[in-house]
DNA sequence: GTCTATAAGGTGATAGAC
DNA sequence: GTCTATCACCTTATAGAC
């Protein structure tokens, strides 16, 4: 429309190209050469779109971080109960749902993500890492802890079960494994309400 | 006692250094100076122990997927039964805690691992995906699917719990889980029978 | 926007002295 | 067993012509 089309086409090939065989070979071992050549052009024209390869990393995944920090940011505002556990988990995995094309990539390779965007990531880190102990609601046994980690582990087979968005609907994800980290939620000793 | 200890010493601080450095900084971006720099040798010595940077993450991490892969073998052997299925979610659970040291780093560095094996380990991600569909049960929905790959997810959470050896027993993380994750697949639809 | 050419540096790995 | 020295290669990234 108002841009020049070719321009965006060959930005966005290189996404996702990159997004192939970042998700395939890996961060560190995918090489700008190797981007270059699937589009191709050639290395350096690759520079004038992204200029580095930690850029092309962020434009690929910077927002599936910045959706996860946001909603753990509701983990200290909200106190601990049935209700508010329910519908963090939700949102928790309303953000793992919207970025399922780009998370694999993030699962697979998390050590060569954590290195690369160094101490960006440090934030995030450790409120997933907070998450997981509020989970585990007031006063844990280690059991429940375990339990805790269990159902924040359940919405990784949204990226896991290796059925594409034309076999499974956004809301079907949603509600079968909200029920499903419920269900293990519910096995918990030190709590006494659940859904 | 039958052997120069110092030698084994080295070996062994080298396994260890290159443990901790690929748990840590990811497997593509820990060099062998790196490692060789912690232990306090140079890299050629480095050399004289391990014959390749791949040989020592296949010291640190190859009888790890060996024992998977042996347990993943039962799979073909065995038809689907509620019995068997709880039998073999067992089994994957005692091969994760067995490993659970090691574990985190070929979570983390998915990637890398795989590129690095390369074609060796194309079994066991055979089997891998075999093993999630088996447990989906027979004729299943694709809730079905997406409840046995959360199961699967569920023993994961030996590893991200954050607990170590001295918090929490294998017994205790074997029960714990085998009973989370037999709760989530008592979701599913297609089979009557569960635990 | 894309190219050729090149810089600067790190990598895994080897040879051979001690 | 450990060292010094070195190799050949590949990497990310930049400069400047077109």
């Amino acid at each position: 429309m108002q841009h020049d089309t070719r321009a965006r086409d060959t930005k966005a090939e290189i996404h996702q190209a990159a997004l192939e065989l970042f998700s395939t070979r890996g961060y560190e071992k995918t090489s700008l050469r190797e981007i270059a050549e699937r589009v191709g052009i050639t290395k350096a024209s690759l520079y004038y779109h992204y200029s580095s390869k930690h850029e092309l990393l962020k434009a690929i995944i910077g927002s599936f971080f910045e959706d996860l920090n946001e909603m753990l940011n509701l983990v200290d505002q909200l106190p601990w109960s049935a209700e508010t556990e329910r519908e963090l988990m939700g949102a928790y995995l309303d953000v793992v749902i919207k970025h399922r094309v780009a998370g694999p990539l993030v699962l697979r390779d998390l050590a060569a993500v954590l290195a690369a965007f160094g101490d960006d990531l440090d934030e995030v880190v450790a409120r997933s890492r907070d998450f997981q102990i509020w989970l585990a609601g007031p006063d844990p046994t280690v059991g429940d802890r375990l339990l805790a980690a269990a159902a924040v582990e359940v919405v990784g087979a949204v990226l896991s079960s290796g059925l594409g968005p034309s076999e499974v609907s956004d809301d079907e994800i949603r509600a079968v494994l909200l029920d499903a980290a419920t269900a293990v939620l519910s096995r918990r000793q030190r709590t006494t309400t659940n859904v």
